[in-house]
DNA sequence: CACACCCGTTGACCCAAGTCAACCAACATA
DNA sequence: TATGTTGGTTGACTTGGGTCAACGGGTGTG
């Protein structure tokens, strides 16, 4: 647990248009014409040291964020201090849609390493999305994935036993290091043992020894955080016929 | 299993402007101006029987629900079988959402008992959502609040034991059905042990026992489908400091 | 109105994952 | 370069919830 963070805004306007990111980020799909018009919606970049908050849970909503370098997690906190991660998100993903709900946030978003975020202020969004057809439908877009996405994990959490779990994850981050031009193979997580076995309801122990039990059966080789899959269709098989699961 | 449902639509438009579910439903918070061009987007109502599906997973996507009357479970299937269960939704809450991301849907909506929805096209929705300032504001926040409301789905799932997670799920239960004027302390429940099980991560057994348990507890009355809460209090008491958890 | 089947309950037993503990490797800090 | 601290691994043991099985009651269908 780290001190607030100081609000690090730099000047510098990001232009959408000539941002590398756009095939994953909110713009996606939309024309030209429609993507010059947006580089006024993105306002400020945000500078985030890792371990610092991007927001907590509780506070006002005003913003919505762009991943533009680095990682974060996402948590929910209960009262006697059980942590439940409920995401980690990449560069060109989109933080902060809980809190238009109640109009304040209801998670927390931490840093994974010092990260950078586009900052896009909801009203302006809400205003643009008027008058821009492209952009309403690809926030909606934008939206609707995220709940695709924690139906996955509900299934994960609900329906797999842990070294499916764990097979899922590797191969999720798998597909999104390669939807980035990183190698699909080998990459190295940012994520503490811990983490990843809060996000997929586990102990650290069980995430280990997973990974151990994976390097002995010569699916994957692990040092530390740095992972190397050796046989993704055999982590696929894991997770399709793994009988006698709860 | 049942065979897919025969498209049933008559007639009938509704009047969103009429309906006595506004303050749960899409049209929450709007104006009576705004309400009442919202009667156009509203196409035909649509019955489900028990057991059929309002959608199946890869349907293409075409429209988003408002539930009017009955009840839903929402699911998700993996290729060998495994079932899990993503939500419950009541009168008053929208199904559909989705599908918007990749315009066909990805879960399966089965009606938990002869049930009836509002057809809401979403070319229509995202046409007027560009006239209307409200009705953009409003969705958002319903895509919002599911996000939310997953979020806790997977504190559940991957937090909690199975006690705790059976309280909550009463208790959020009860919490729904009191906003739709029903008793807080007495209800039925629409789905089987299995499907809570299934939601809940866990066996029909567990479930059974779990019941049984709360009720040598005095903490509520089961029989069957019917739920009487005794001790909410009691409840809430057992989710906070439940030690030990895992 | 009857009957089958589905649903829920309960018991006995088992095992996957949690708990507790020791230890080691990396890495950050002085 | 020393040194404290955090993160990861592994082992021994425990346990919550899964599995398997039997049974009984409700209810929707013919």
């Amino acid at each position: 647990m780290r001190a607030s963070v100081p609000i690090t805004v730099d000047g510098l306007k990001t232009a959408c248009s000539q941002c590398n990111l756009v095939e994953l980020c909110l713009p996606f799909g939309m024309s030209d014409r429609e993507l010059s018009r947006l580089d006024e919606l993105v306002g400020a970049r945000r500078k985030v040291k890792r371990q610092h908050n991007l927001y907590r849970a509780g506070d006002p909503f005003e913003a919505i964020y762009a991943i533009r370098a680095g990682s974060f997690k996402t948590d929910v906190l209960l009262e006697d201090g059980r942590e439940q991660v409920t995401g980690f998100q990449m560069t060109g993903e989109i933080l902060g849609l809980d809190g238009i709900s109640t109009e304040s946030h209801s998670c927390n978003a931490v840093a994974l390493e010092d990260s950078e975020v586009c900052v896009i202020a909801y009203d302006k969004l809400e205003q643009m999305s008027h008058e821009i057809e492209g952009l309403q439908l690809q926030f909606h877009k934008v939206m609707s994935r995220e709940i695709v996405r924690d139906h996955g994990v509900m299934m994960l959490l609900g329906s797999m036993r842990a070294e499916e779990r764990l097979a899922a994850f590797l191969l999720n981050m798998s597909q999104r290091f390669t939807a980035r031009g990183f190698s699909a193979s080998e990459f190295n997580l940012r994520m503490t043992r811990e983490e990843i076995g809060s996000y997929l309801g586990l102990k650290l122990e069980t995430v280990s020894r997973a990974f151990s039990r994976f390097q002995e059966d010569g699916l994957i080789s692990v040092q530390q955080k740095h992972v190397q899959l050796l046989d993704p269709a055999g982590l696929k098989r894991l997770i399709q016929h793994q009988h006698g699961a709860r």
